[in-house]
DNA sequence: TTGTAGGCGTTATCAA
DNA sequence: TTGATAACGCCTACAA
């Protein structure tokens, strides 16, 4: 232990405008690059600078400039995002990317929790930020509220059901993606094909089952479809446990994620059940976890960073106040491995 | 496409005052909740306040208070942290959850350029945080330099190789848990065991080396350590082919990390041994991929979310300007699963 | 090329 | 209990 030294006052533009003999406004020119400064008085602000130490202040000149060159990263439910869903790191990296390539910075912002809630809604509201960025959003969230009420140049990723249609979406085909997937697996000669459909109350969640339904017709069995509330690793194993006491004849399943897919595996293999001799599964995302399970995992492609970065784009334009893109949809693929 | 509406100008404190006939002053104390103001003025500035549309600006607000109530978090590297080290996420949790209840804003930050290391920087020194939380530090990185030279209150999670005193960090015994974990797997029997060593140039990486080195005593062979860049999947998968190929015989491995065992798992099957029967893997972190492996990983629990919420407590104290803590060791566990 | 002065939206001090 | 007024640190006309 130890005790921590006071910190200094920090050196502003005024402390350096007495220190080189040059008035306020020469400083702020040179600090920011324009022309209009004499080389006697730029050698002199130099070693002023150096000899104060001065840091300009970004806040202060954020206030005064009406812009930070920051936007917001919103990631709501963190828990499943976080930790089974490796895809929210991708999205995270592909906006960072794009923003930082136009000179802005990304600030992440994590909603844990009410309090959190109200606190990055003040944040946003602050103005912080220019702009922001929401993964996973709800529709009567109330910082999707605030957004909107603001104004605030938004883009979401992933379409939250019964948002507001004056935001600017990035989203990809989940029912189209979901039907191909199906009829794929149909297509390997299954006859009895479950489903287990996470996070209904959400478009992607939705709309993939809507996929899978689509891609039976007539074969399509609502007992076989097991709904569980995430995108989760735990969810699609106890899921799959449920699914396999009303189905023990299952030979195919369609899981809403990849992680719920790896869950579904473990389940069936504890049951005694071969991937893919006696079950062929197959998942969606292309995450991390596609490659992670034995065997590997048949799946759709979700281009995850360049959601983000797509979405960084969007608002970006919107900052420019250039037309605005309502929505922009990515294509998927199909990737086939072991697992069906 | 449609064009977005210009952002009308956002109402402020003077604007309510106006309306509400009152003065600054007395609007940004009741905004404020202190006492002092009349039921009356309440009434009036409740009413202006709905009428304009009145939202605080938290920006200004911080420049004449000077301190904004939000802490950085950093992340370097991440890449590897995002995609392949589930805890980061648990890390992310875990502080945030602390410096909620404390009612600050935790923002992350991601640094994955030279562009990215300026502009945060900058953002660190722009007064937009009052603190900073930095995981996976680098020795002579520019940011750790920023945060030295500003004396920006501080905590480190880990220890980066040979950082100024000053600071405060929160550590794991790396070296302690690596022996033990070692030394329980040599108790099953196994006469050759490897090591797959990520990172070394890090104080983790380095400090797991010595553990396992120190646990084998006499029969320590150097031969059977392979050391790999990071701590993910693919470099342990890559690194388990290249010690197989040098040591055939081994019968077990300690992997520096989960991700790192869960590649080396992968090489061994694709090898056509068996886990644990004919190689006993042992990892380190007890991270999500733990118990995806098949076999599960027997492995060093780390408390991820605590060393988050650690961190957050130990920038907070100095906030407060208490005594400074820096050094804080957390304890971590065996479990043992499957895999050895 | 440089200095002056006003303002960005708040809070805080001090009379009234 | 309230209202002026001066900061906070910076940018930016405008005048010199």
């Amino acid at each position: 232990m130890s005790t921590r030294p006071a910190r200094s006052k920090r050196a502003t533009v005024h402390d350096v405008a007495l220190e080189a003999g040059v008035s306020r406004g020469t400083v702020s020119r040179y600090v920011n690059g324009e022309r209009y400064v004499s080389a006697a008085a730029r050698d002199a602000i130099e070693a002023a600078i150096a000899k104060v130490g001065y840091v300009p202040n970004t806040a202060a000149r954020n206030l005064v400039m009406q812009r930070t060159q920051a936007v917001g990263f919103i990631v709501h439910e963190p828990h499943s995002l976080f930790v089974d869903d490796p895809n929210i790191g991708s999205i995270l990296l592909g906006a960072n990317t794009e923003l930082s390539q136009a000179d802005h910075q990304m600030v992440v912002l994590i909603v844990d929790s009410d309090r959190d809630t109200d606190r990055v809604a003040r944040y946003l509201t602050g103005g912080l930020v220019d702009g922001v960025i929401i993964v996973s959003a709800r529709a009567d969230d109330p910082i999707t509220r605030v957004v909107e009420r603001l104004q605030l140049p938004a883009a979401y990723v992933g379409h939250p059901p019964g948002a507001a249609s004056s935001a600017a979406f990035v989203v990809i085909d989940n029912l189209g993606a979901a039907r191909s997937i199906t009829e794929r697996l149909a297509a390997t000669g299954r006859r009895r094909i479950g489903m287990i459909a996470a996070a209904l109350d959400r478009d992607s969640g939705a709309d993939r089952l809507a996929g899978f339904t689509a891609a039976l017709g007539d074969s399509f069995d609502e007992a076989l479809v097991e709904p569980v509330p995430f995108y989760s690793y735990s969810a699609g194993r106890d899921g799959m446990r449920r699914l396999l006491e009303r189905a023990p004849d299952l030979d195919g399943v369609f899981a809403a994620s990849d992680a719920v897919a790896a869950g579904a595996i473990e389940a069936l293999r504890a049951s005694g059940r071969r991937v893919p001799q006696d079950v062929g599964v197959v998942g969606f995302d292309d995450s991390a976890w596609a490659r992670r399970t034995t065997p590997q995992l048949s799946t759709v492609r979700q281009p995850a960073a360049g959601l983000g970065a797509e979405a960084a784009r969007l608002v970006l334009a919107q900052l420019r106040e250039q037309e605005m893109i309502t929505e922009r949809r990515l294509d998927t693929e199909i990737v086939w491995r072991e697992s069906a």
